[in-house]
DNA sequence: CTCCTAAATAGTATCTATTATCAATTGCTA
DNA sequence: TAGCAATTGATAATAGATACTATTTAGGAG
């Protein structure tokens, strides 16, 4: 947590009680959180804090990659702690993205575009589906 | 084009002048467009046809497979006469899509997730960075 | 061909997610 | 500890898309 809180400060930013609030928020969580679902729980530790604030915050952790931002193909963005590149089996029922451990940006795919001439930036790789436990509950109607 | 009509028919649904100026505009067309700039193109052939009919007949169209939507990580939603399963090289700099002829759903990643047990319904890749002509535009400053 | 009805439409309101604005506050540095 | 740029809370504004509703229409039955 504090070397989060001085990853802020190395790049000049400052450490707020609401960026200590919502680092904490997401440090506690073991998956993807909407931002409303970060801004309820930061507003249970400090009740005056601004939605516009977590957006804020949000996205100037990301840019400095302290979190990841996950978008799905509906609904908001999604926000964790940076674990490093990777891509996500998404589940339709429950909604977890479950981590695959794998890029497809590798090997002969990376090859290819490589040698058709194009800067790459950045890339998303993302599987959509149901998860084990969601299989059975989806399958029956 | 009357193929494309016949599909509209084949599935239950009405040919109308609105369906009709919507498929016309899509396959004079030679990339992803947005719905702003198909309904740009549509209101050129007939000034009333509104907006909210532009949405309505692209969802329509994507559901029933005869157009492919793609979802770029910000901005709207694109979209084209469906030419089959694809994925994309998306130019920061012009906005085009190019076509990526190879689809990582495949070979050992492919495995890795069947072997996850994730019931897979559907995948997106995308790669963005740079084309080359405009790579030496954003090089210079 | 004409009539009928479910489907489709135009116009508009509404919604969701996010960003912009701006006056008031505050963390940092000297 | 004073000063000031950075940050904040509150709220307005925006973008993209869907919902609603009165009206029109495509296309099948007769
Ligand atoms: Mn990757
Ligand atoms: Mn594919
Ligand atoms: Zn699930
Ligand atoms: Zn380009």
């Amino acid at each position: 947590m504090t070397g989060l809180l001085n990853e802020l400060s190395a790049h000049g930013y400052k450490i707020t009680p609401q960026r200590r609030i919502i680092l904490q928020v997401l440090s506690e969580s073991c998956r993807h959180l909407s931002v409303e679902e970060i801004g309820d729980k930061v507003k249970q530790i400090e009740p005056g804090i601004s939605v516009a604030t977590v957006y804020r915050n949000l996205n100037l952790l990301a840019e400095i990659g302290i979190v990841s931002r996950l978008d799905l193909h509906e609904g908001p963005a999604r926000y964790e702690l940076n674990q490093g590149h990777d891509h996500h089996l998404v589940c339709l029922g429950c909604g977890h993205a479950i981590k695959l451990g794998v890029c497809p940006m590798q090997g002969e795919i990376k090859k290819i575009i490589e040698e058709s001439g194009f800067e790459v930036n950045s890339h998303h790789f993302e599987v959509t589906g149901y998860c084990q436990e969601c299989q059975t509950r989806h399958r029956k109607p």
